[in-house]
DNA sequence: TGCCTACTTGCCAAATGTGCCAAATAGGTC
DNA sequence: GACCTATTTGGCACATTTGGCAAGTAGGCA
């Protein structure tokens, strides 16, 4: 019998959810090219800069991302790469959902 | 310059949302193995069917699951295994996460 | 036809998530 | 120390999600 450990799930969806806005999505795929600052991240996002930096730490409490304060600015880098192999999934989910609509 | 496309970040979040809660997490990981239907699915999530039911169409509006009806239920299958390469990915994290906190 | 089982849907209260403004903090520079 | 820039935090209104109950639907079977 299969049995539903909720403190298992539980904790995946704390990571998933870290991952569930598009804008935290918008992020992370930024950030596997380079490493960028709040303000830079912002000027692309184009929200306010308390918005993303609520963003940011939704990702680092997640571990996901950390941070590292280089001079003026804190600057967030991807932690988990592999997170990155999801989205070519999340894609051809998508594809095939447009396929089966059109 | 790097621009956020919201359009397809949206998108890619409504199939991300879609796994973001760990019933949910629960019941992609229970059906990689075998297809079961609703009332099966409830009975190991201890849960009214209601709001098995509601997470189940959930994951098949987002494309992950499909449904069949046989006989007198409604079976569910996996329709994107792909999202189980995810899996191992959270438990990573989640690994690391415990080791920096211990 | 009528009943039963297996679901799905509508409704609603409670919980959670989101985004902006304003205020606080933290370091660098003069 | 005073000031400036970069970032975080608090507070609040608004939106979304969640879960259970009750009611509705749909097909199988006597």
């Amino acid at each position: 019998m299969i049995s539903y450990d909720k403190d298992k799930y539980n904790e995946m969806a704390r990571i998933v959810k870290a991952m569930a806005h598009p804008t935290r999505l918008f992020i992370i795929d930024t950030l596997k090219r380079q490493s960028y600052c709040v303000i830079e991240l912002t000027e692309m996002i184009g929200a306010d800069i308390s918005t993303v930096s609520k963003h940011l730490t939704v990702l680092k409490n997640a571990g996901i991302l950390w941070d590292e304060k280089r001079g003026n600015c804190v600057y967030y880098h991807l932690l988990s790469n592999c997170v990155l192999d999801f989205y070519q999934c999340i894609i051809t989910v998508i594809e095939r959902n447009e396929m089966r609509e059109a």
